[in-house]
DNA sequence: GATTGTGAAAGCGTTCACAGCC
DNA sequence: GGCTGTGAACGCTTTCACAATC
């Protein structure tokens, strides 16, 4: 209604589903769809309609009863609760294969996500241009995330440098952290910090592959408890 | 107590950290550690020791009271309700910039999951070398997963080749999928996804950015509701 | 008639706190 | 005395179900 303050605290586990209502919102509307029911983008997000509508509901009550939701005026919506109204550059710490991948990787940029910066503390890897980027020593940190405002980094070492990356990254300014390396990471309080480990991934499917062996010794497919993330419809 | 079945189901929460515990028991004993008790481990992984031993008493009771856990035991106990007693060779489908990364990098094989084969539909790919893995056609996947006994398939297409990935991944015989592709698939019942999607997960550390900044227009950090991997002591 | 928005109920996961055991 | 193992309490998330609204 009035001053729209976003004071109201979203769930985080809303918080992360809402990157996704995004993206198909933003893809059918793009596709010419202008208008969609908490049943459509449930079936789209692989959810049910209440969660889809619970979810919502914490951006205000912005759907038409009886109609559904205004695409174009949803994608609005979670943009700026996101904060995607403007870009957030990042800087990567550690030119490796991954950080190299990552700043080749053109979804970064194409979401608002633009590679601001990559430093390593290699020597030989100083210089180098990787993803349109040159590459700068680690010491060159603070400089390159002042001169930027930069606010997210992301760390793409080997595991035993992620510790130190992290703490450069927080003396530089720094406030969220996304890390690849397969390390628990150690900040101070007020940073926000994101893993991704893919090893953790294919463990936790190796989990339920094992299972599923074990619990089904020579028949056909099993139904997995817990990692679903749609019904059938295949 | 007697008959060591893995009949106990565990919660999804704790599988996916017991990956973790893995990791970091490993570790230590490698350093020459063999007896940890709940507390240290907690320190180690950014948790609290309550929910460690919470976790670890869903493999059994391992631990010795007024002493710790064995750690070496408990790695083996830990590999075991994995299913990480033998390799899982994976299959990668889309050997564009994210499937080449992927099978370059060594984090995957060296962890139990070799890259049993990439395929591609583009005709150029097909034939190339990426990782000391030939890529072939997606028409032979059906032949590589049944030749490598492969029951885990990593989808690095883009977005909208993901779904048809999924289907062939499939009907090859595969049932447990990593998805990085930024699209929700949808599998028949029993099969399980877990999906990383890079892009998510700043829009959701930019979600507590945006928050940071509106909340405290001109001042110091701010606390981070939720999204925190562990207090103090940086 | 259709679909939202939301209290209330149910289900999970985390934390507490302490009995049990070394 | 130290540390595990676990019921019980708590809090967060999901689901239900229906009144409100178009």
């Amino acid at each position: 209604m009035a001053g729209q303050r976003t004071r109201r605290r979203i769930p985080e586990a809303t918080v992360a589903r809402l990157p996704v209502y995004l993206r198909i919102l933003s893809e059918r509307f793009d596709a010419g769809v202008t208008s969609m029911s908490s049943d459509e983008l449930a079936e789209f997000a692989g959810l049910n309609a209440a969660k889809v509508r619970k979810d919502l509901s914490y951006l205000g009550s912005y759907g038409t009863r009886g109609v559904g939701y205004d695409v174009e005026f949803l994608v609005y919506q979670i943009r700026r609760e996101l904060g995607l109204t403007h870009d957030w550059p990042v800087v990567i710490v550690g030119a490796g294969n991954l950080g190299q991948a990552l700043a080749g990787y053109n979804g970064f940029g194409d979401r608002g996500f633009p590679v601001g910066g990559i430093v390593d503390v290699d020597a030989s890897k100083v210089g180098s241009v990787v993803g349109g980027v040159r590459v700068r020593h680690l010491d060159e940190l603070a400089q390159v995330v002042q001169a930027r405002g930069i606010s997210i980094g992301v760390i793409a070492t080997p595991g035993p440098a992620a510790q130190e990356a992290a703490e450069a990254l927080v003396a530089a300014g720094v406030t969220s952290l996304l890390n690849f390396a397969p390390t628990v990471i150690n900040v101070p309080p007020g940073i926000s910090v994101r893993k991704v480990d893919l090893a953790v991934e294919l463990q936790i499917l190796s989990y339920y592959e094992q299972r599923r062996a074990s619990a089904a010794p020579a028949a056909g497919l099993r139904a997995v408890p817990g990692e679903r993330r749609r019904g059938a419809t295949a």
